[in-house]
DNA sequence: AATGAATGAGGATTCATTCAT
DNA sequence: GATGAATGAATCCTCATTCAT
């Protein structure tokens, strides 16, 4: 239901398959902020709320919570990987990008502390496969010089240590928090933004 | 109303108030274990049925959820406060306990982390006191040189970075982990390993 | 109690029967001030508490919940005997003393109701012997004339009625409507006191 | 919740959503006959039982104890607005009126004692706001020298009185003790009865 | 495909009652 | 006799998940 504010949708009996997709990112756009606000254990029924859409819905897009949690994490790890994709891209540059996101979801960092999150909230090897994403994007651009470089898990491990670091209520203060930690660990970090400029939009709904 | 159904049966036997303080201290040390396993949202009945005690006994003993977890916490803390104050201390012994605990429990982990732990569990007031008292411990040995004596908030970061470092199935994973994180810092730890060798006993309650 | 407790008790330390009593004694007050609070369906802990004394001394003192509310109405009504059996005694020197009592107490009301109260708080023939006893102490003085003693029923009808309508949360208020529930069925009352200058005190007890 | 879907019969009827308000008005049917026989603090699952429902949906057709007492009050209400909102209505019939559903249902007599029913079943306002309609239904057709009519507070009083006066087993009893009542009042009462015929059968649950 | 109602298990919390000391 | 701890049943409430329409 939810009035939709794009123009164009005018029929609520226009074909499945459009709704499908829009319902769809609606579930994961939903899903992004109920997990900022709540954490990742935060009912089920208040994404599909949010979404504006049935729960039955929810289920069919997604066979369990976990599922619903990787759709998410996805988009941010995306990102990352377009940062090292990009042409300039530099070490420091796809750390800044990492960085951001940790300072921007909760939900995030914990799948970065791999296990920490596998625990309670049901994220099992789905973590391990964003994680590995992460390292493999980072480790493309490091250098052999590079302070992470020298064993061979020390790169994930700084990564968890920020993620550790990033605490309080704030995105500004999380931030401010990364970038100490960074500088505690000796590496240089670009500017903690998103990728692109597609700013993910937060409608206040509800 | 009050349906009994007549008793008259056998009733596990109430051992009197002599055990009051074998119970207390049996749910602290079953609420330890379980925090590890899941984390502080573990369910209170599982911790009840660990320490094999009934639910009210829980309830008797500790007000609200918050106050068992602070029960457990504050017995990291007091050994880590007395590691601090052992004659021959330094910051790098101190370190080491600390270090100890975070590859211990997970709920000591979430204590550090400060608004980390708020969140779900509802500790709040209490992580900050917890986290203040293990700040102390370490500052009052941490020299005006020391590498997170610089910054105001680099003591705790650190500590919050090691504390993001620690995951893994097994304490000894964690552990190595920890160390490769301190390493990271450039920081120098003592050895990993509990204050004293007392076994953590009985609290001699009443 | 068949032991008069003589006042000017020397020996504190006295033990035994005169605890006993004592504490019985507690229990009713700490019962009457609970009840007037919280009403009947009040814990029964809380009643132990406030006495100052362990619950199995509850027990010890009273078999079940509805003795405990038996003992403190048994009080309300022997005061109204007391006035019944007052060398000057009249109809409505009596109704005041017994108005006295249901604007003082909710529970009092409640076992006039003789079966309202019954349903929840198990309080079975205890009611309607106390009942009983106040419809003696009044009909002994209701002469043949009487606006109330024309039905059988009537007379009770009547105080139950004005239990109906004794509500609010002060006695004053509760008093007031007392008196205008009387003038309503245009029945004389005395003076709304309690029997003797006995006040039974409230000690703001916790 | 109840977002206002305009229930416009256009569409080929949902039929989840017609056992939906079955499921409510057997809720509430339930509802009255367990507050009928326990009184408001009856337990909700006992209501959920009788209505042969999960617990879950009578918290999805009412969020709290209140609503559904709320509901269950309000048809109670509602009859005596009609009755007095009928053409030939007079004080009497609409008098009549209250008095069948003051002995046909305990918790109808609580709300009408105002604060009785506030204490322990958090009906607060809610019971105001109800005796303020039934209020407003009687005065409406209080002739100015009716005997309830000289002072402002009577007409309630003399409501709540009556309540105070509907005890016992049996509705009939109950009934020719609210007669007597009124008689002892000396108001005329028309006949005690339910507004219509529109008898609140039970609904064909199952 | 969507809807949203229903189920029912799970966890929190409260108390009446018993009983060892 | 007193104490107060333990038990465990009962109730409240929340969600994950299924399913009829």
């Amino acid at each position: 239901m939810t009035r939709q504010s794009t123009p164009d949708e005018r029929r609520p009996a226009n074909d499945g398959r459009r709704v499908a997709a829009r319902n769809r990112a609606a579930l994961v756009g939903a899903a992004r902020e109920i997990y900022a606000e709540y954490g990742l254990d935060a009912p089920l029924s208040a994404i599909a709320r949010r979404a504006g859409v049935g729960q039955g819905v929810l289920y069919r897009h997604f066979p369990d919570r976990a599922a619903v949690a990787t759709a998410v994490l996805d988009e941010n790890v995306r990102q990352i990987e377009q940062a090292a994709a990009a042409p300039d891209a530099d070490i420091a540059g796809v750390l800044g990008v990492l960085t951001w996101h940790q300072t921007q979801s909760a939900a995030f960092i914990s799948v970065l502390h791999i296990d920490g999150a596998a625990g309670r909230s049901g994220i099992p090897e789905y973590a391990a496969a964003l994680s590995g994403r992460v390292e493999r994007a980072l480790r493309a651009h490091l250098p052999d010089g590079h302070r992470l470089a020298t064993e061979k898990d020390d790169l994930m491990i700084a990564v968890a240590m920020v993620s550790g670091a990033v605490t309080g209520p704030t995105r500004e203060q999380r931030e401010r928090r990364a970038v100490a930690a960074w500088r505690l660990l000796d590496v240089e970090v670009g500017p903690v933004r998103p990728f692109d400029d597609e700013q993910r939009g937060q409608p206040p709904l509800d």
